[in-house]
DNA sequence: GAATAATCTTGCCAAATGGCAACTAATGAT
DNA sequence: ATCATTAGTTGCCATTTGGCAAGATTATTC
């Protein structure tokens, strides 16, 4: 059937759930769905040569979840998701969407604003870790992003924020010290 | 006149040449122009507000230089792109660009390309920030891009690197002795 | 080619972060 | 409720990196 309404795209999300701990996508497969989630907190996360988890992205409820090389590229992920709490949300596939960018070219310009978006946050992220201490980093996840806390353990949030469980720790105490 | 073919598009670049330490875009303004470089070297860089150039990314001959951020959303750069060595050129306005994107889809996809390989690059950048020593991101960007050495002054290596220039002097001095 | 400026190196010490291990606290499973 | 597991904190000390200032080196300008 052709695509051609916003209800016609609607009608191409299916339903998803996670428990905590699922994977949404696991390291060597390809990303192959686009997901909003509408309850619950994922974790994206590469593991580094030493085998340690490094928590690249945090997502929350009315956030978009996926792999954008690995979606995008077809090529296999070298990030995994996980669910950090039960989730719910709406999916759509790769080709799906393909269907609709082609349908709708309205959607085209959606599809490249998540990118662009993408780019442009994970710069910021970039700056802000050459230029800042990890306090600062710190205090500013705080700021933006307190749900985070109530979600997900502190050795997650350390390692997203580029340093060890040990020094979160005596970050904060620091912090509460004042 | 209607855009059909690839030479109709290598009709719409125009050349460009800068000398050394000129700007192809400042900070604040609006990237306008896709720029692929034919020869020299440039670099993009932001500045910290302690008032420190940061360096994030340096471009060599057949690459391609712009401000993603701020061309596709058409809103002013946090960034700046200027001329390490005399460099020619060849570029496209954002205006251009698009008549092309509409007249051919094929384009489309290379547009998609871009953005997808950049934040991919992004991406591996941030996991090594954090994951390796700046010993180890100094000797892969020897590695990677040796002529990067030949033509920008070590201090801006150092901020690319996410360090000082003294910490990359004694590093270089600490590698030379082994 | 002398003067000037920019770049790079080095010494000294301070600050930030890591590694490991012990300990405590919280959570989850049966 | 108990036991086992995971998460978080802390002490001790090592390593990495930064800040500053003085020299040394190299490049630029007139």
């Amino acid at each position: 059937m052709p695509v051609k309404t916003a209800s016609d795209i609607s009608l191409r999300f299916y339903p998803l759930h996670f428990g905590k701990g699922d994977f949404l996508l696991k390291e060597g497969s390809v990303s192959n769905e686009y997901v909003f989630l509408t309850e619950g907190y994922m974790r994206s996360f590469a593991t580094d040569p030493d085998g340690n988890d490094i928590t690249t992205s945090f997502h929350g409820p009315h956030q978009v979840v996926f792999e954008i090389a690995s979606f995008f590229q077809r090529i296999p992920s070298r990030e995994n998701i996980q669910a950090l709490t039960p989730c719910a949300g709406v999916a759509i596939t790769y080709a799906t969407l393909n269907e609709l960018f082609h349908a709708l070219p309205e959607f085209r310009e959606f599809g490249r604003s998540i990118l662009v978006n993408g780019f442009s946050n994970l710069k910021s992220r970039m700056l802000s870790t050459i230029t800042e201490t990890a306090e600062s980093r710190y205090l500013q996840l705080l700021q933006s992003s307190p749900d985070i806390f109530q979600h997900a353990p502190l050795r997650t949030i350390a390692s997203y924020l580029g340093i060890t469980d040990t020094s979160l720790s005596r970050i904060r105490k620091e912090i509460s010290g004042k």
